[in-house]
RNA sequence: GGCGGGUUGCCCGAGCGGCCAAUGGGAGCGGACUGUAAAUCCGCCGGCUCUGCCUUCGAAGGUUCAAAUCCUUCACCCGCCA
């Protein structure tokens, strides 16, 4: 590996603007003229990565992409305990069963980002309660406990900030010790010398940093990746329904897909530099293709497919890009063949229905297939002229649909506003 | 431990016996304009069997024809004094 490759990296980071914190840059940069062993920590706290995990996933990819050897840390023991960075409140601790379960499924996620069967870097899947859970409670407060100075651990941001907002458990206070420990452990193992999160990770990376020093006298590096706003200051990656989810159960292919098509015209820049695997050069192609044309949302449809391909598959990705171009449509929804429609609908949130059962009213069905929330909501809708059957507009309240509504006598497409669809299948 | 202030809908924040499902702002949602953007403008924004009814203003009791508003107790927060 030559060293201006490495140099580069760093380099394409910088650029890309996922670099908000490193220790001494230049020291880095020299380590990174060979192959270094790096590590990245999910801890399972829900059954699924979200966007803002998938940014500093897609780093650690970034540097096996350069040769570097990647290891993917799974935090089975730090999910129990609970990190108290960024929160003002206290944890509640997840069972320990529901904790193993998102560990395996957190665990295949990382398979799809990092390739661990890459021979050339050879890169490692961790889980920390592999480490962590022979060691006794003694051993731990003699052997790692011994060199964490209380007092440095209180001016940690995590936990000087839970101090003033209502204070913090012991179980809390001592993830720092914790994360420390993997990275004393990755870098006694795998001889890993540099770690890699969220900005948020900064004082946990550090804690590690210096627990590597007091017990191996050796040297490691930390390199934070800045939090993703939008071009608004507000938080990346969150819609009104909630986060974007990595898992196609909680979030489909299709709202995935449609997340990427719909972002503002004002971050596709930074999405483009943060998300997409492709080339300085082509990433300023399609900045400029933007600026040129707004209108056809070159750049936002390629981002789009580039993500959804990388999680969910080529597959999955065609299917929800031509859902959205039957359902988005210029035409008729009703000149849809089956076929079409068949796919397309099967991307959405449905309800179904018997096909002896009356046909509930208009309102109704809007409320129970769930794009509104209640059947006041609904009624509010359709008053505000809100409220779609099969793409044409309903303003009438008390409207029952009928038998000939339902598209090729087994569909009807409910809509609120531009974009929320639902489907009514006959069964 | 003593004295005082606070706890309101997703968030901030008015209200201080009836006209309060509760002013205002933010977020969110719908419409118009566009490009399934942004900005802007207009409207909506507890639920239901919807010209009415039901449940909400930290919790539980009480006073009253009537309480978010008054009284009592409890919980939590915040000031000043010890």
């Amino acid at each position: 590996m030559s060293s201006s490759k490495n140099q580069s990296l760093i380099a394409d980071l910088q650029w890309r603007g996922l670099i908000a914190q490193t220790t001494d840059l230049k020291a880095l940069e020299q380590a990174m003229a060979k192959p270094i062993t790096l590590y990245l920590g999910v801890d399972p706290t829900a059954p699924s990565m979200h966007l803002g995990n998938l940014v500093v996933c897609l780093v650690l990819r970034r540097f096996q992409l350069a040769g570097h050897k990647p290891i993917g840390l799974v935090g089975g023991a730090t999910g129990l305990v609970g990190d108290p960075s960024g929160r003002n409140e206290e944890r509640s601790l997840n069972d320990e069963s529901i904790v193993l379960d998102w560990v395996s499924r957190i665990r295949k996620q990382l398979e799809q980002i990092i390739d661990f069967k890459d021979k050339s870097t050879g890169a490692v899947l961790a889980n920390n309660l592999d480490w962590t859970k022979p060691v006794t409670a003694l051993e731990f407060l003699r052997d790692i406990g011994k060199h964490f100075s209380v007092n440095q651990m209180l001016a940690r941001d995590s936990v000087a900030s839970r101090l003033e907002s209502g204070g913090i458990s012991y179980t809390e206070f001592s993830y720092q010790v914790l994360q420390a420990f993997d990275y004393l452990e990755l870098f006694r193992r795998n001889n890993c010398t540099l770690q890699i999160g969220g900005s948020d990770q900064w004082g946990n990376i550090v804690a590690g940093l210096d627990l590597i020093r007091r017990v191996e006298g050796g040297s490691a590096h930390a390199l934070t990746v800045p939090l993703l706003t939008k071009s608004d200051g507000s938080k990346f990656g969150k819609t009104a329904t909630g986060a974007i989810w990595l898992d196609p159960a909680m979030t489909s292919p299709y709202e995935f897909f449609q997340f990427w098509l719909n972002c503002d015209d004002a971050d596709i820049p930074k999405l483009l530099k943060v998300f997409s695997m492709r080339d300085t050069n082509q990433i300023e192609q399609l900045i400029e293709s933007t600026q040129k044309d707004p209108g056809a949302r070159v750049a936002h449809r390629e981002l789009a497919r580039e993500m959804t391909i990388m999680i969910h598959g080529q597959r999955a990705c065609d299917m929800a890009e031509a859902a959205g171009k039957a359902l988005f449509g210029q035409g008729d929804i009703a000149e849809l063949d089956l076929d079409t429609l068949d796919s397309a609908l099967s991307q959405l949130p449905r309800v179904e229905m018997g096909k002896n059962q009356p046909i509930p009213p208009w309102v109704d069905l809007l409320a129970a297939s769930g794009v509104v929330d209640s059947k006041s909501a609904a009624r509010r809708i359709v008053k505000e002229g809100g409220g779609y059957l099969n793409n044409v507009k309903v303003l009438t309240e008390d409207f029952t649909p009928e038998k000939s509504d339902f598209l090729h006598g087994k569909y009807l497409l409910l809509r609120k506003g531009k974009r929320d669809l639902a489907a009514v299948v006959l069964i």
